[in-house]
DNA sequence: GGGGGATTGGGTAGTTTCACCGGATGACGA
DNA sequence: TCGTCATCCGGTGAAACTACCCAATCCCCC
């Protein structure tokens, strides 16, 4: 409560949509204790301006081209812990604020949000504290507890191999096996074994349900 | 060349993004001879009030709930065939453009696009000219020409019938043909003439492709 | 009163997917 | 060294899908 009076809360924006990046630039400005100190356009370009500015604070979009707001965040929260990380988006998914907090954001509002929830939101991860819309937490809370309920683990994204998230983008686009089999240099047969592990560990039947279930949860943008 | 002197171009903003429509207005107060008269959250809400305050320019997405841009567009040309409708959106595909110009709309600009692009097409569309994006427009007519070439015509999802794109949601969704059968009390093989016919139409091959496709357009949410 | 599209269903044959079984290799940590 | 796991590949048989063909009904429009 004493730094904040003299020291400005440092923003960096990261979104690949430039007039939305007006739009943030012009309104935060107008916001006392807030200044914002630089722009991104997408996750790598976001990660080497924050080592080079260190924000306080990044506002960070999910779908940037390059490398998406989570992983750069999981990469940035590895050089600069210290750096609080705000996610932007117009994404309203469980499974996605999942990803952002394991990725290491400390808060999720949404596009649609109001304005004053935005600046609230900032003042308070400048705060070390964490920002989550209270109905969507609720939602992931309660998601998580059926999913524990339902069987014993949170059957997961999380759970893929490294080979298995790949050959589910593959096949999310709508590629045939034998598609992915040329794309990956692989036989149709992994590919198959691949697939059919997805779906076990996802608990999908079908691989169109697969399709869906992957784009619905944003794992293929 | 005498009117703009003494008045500004009458903006209505329809985006269901709050945090962009602030951006926006404050970005464009700042322009000389632009005044943003009114705001919208989805399709329904921004015909009503295009009626109410007759706007000279509507900017619009198309991704809104409700009624989407599109629909409303189409809509809004019929009651009020002088106001001009200007496409903000992320969207950067062909078939959506095609769309929005169907619809009735003067221009298509990118969220990813620089600021001054958007005032240069809101100032465009506002003397009645056509905006787009030169480089995406290229595209068009060249996907255009592409199609002809190759076929007849440009397949589309506004050739599919009204059963089929019934069938189509529910494939999208990730039903089996089985499944969509049993939903809608037909045989299964009513429900592969659908199919195929859909396919057939849309110029795909693959159940999968298919979900992609109906993903990625937003024909299902 | 006939033509055309939409909707419904069928046949046959071929391809693909999927479930359930198996194994080989290599990497990595206990 | 042994176990575990990721990655890779194979066989079999059932189920689902796909590509062709076809036709009956209905309804609208010229």
């Amino acid at each position: 409560m004493s730094v904040e009076f003299t020291q400005p809360v440092r923003i960096m924006l990261a979104d690949d949509h430039a007039i939305l990046r007006t739009g943030l630039r012009l309104m935060l400005s107008a916001v006392p204790n807030l200044e914002v100190v630089g722009e991104a356009t997408n996750g790598r370009e976001a990660l080497a301006k924050a080592e080079e500015l260190k924000p306080d604070v990044v506002i960070m979009d999910i779908t940037m081209p390059e490398m998406n707001g989570i992983e750069a965040t999981t990469e940035l929260k590895k050089r600069l812990p210290k750096t609080k990380v705000l996610f932007l988006t117009m994404h309203e998914n469980e499974e996605l604020l999942f990803r952002t907090v394991q990725a290491g954001g400390s808060g999720y509002v949404l596009k649609k949000s109001a304005d004053n929830e935005l600046v609230e939101a900032i003042y308070q991860v400048s705060r070390g504290e964490t920002f989550l819309r209270p109905d969507l937490a609720k939602q992931v809370v309660q998601d998580y507890l059926d999913r524990v309920d339902a069987g014993e683990e949170a059957e997961s994204y999380e759970d893929l191999t490294e080979r298995e998230r790949e050959v589910l983008q593959l096949l999310a686009m709508g590629m045939t096996n034998q598609q992915v089999a040329d794309k990956l240099v692989l036989s149709v047969r992994t590919v198959e074994t691949h697939r059919a592990r997805i779906m076990d560990k996802l608990g999908i039947k079908g691989r169109a349900a697969l399709v869906a279930y992957a784009k619905r949860r944003g794992l293929v943008l």
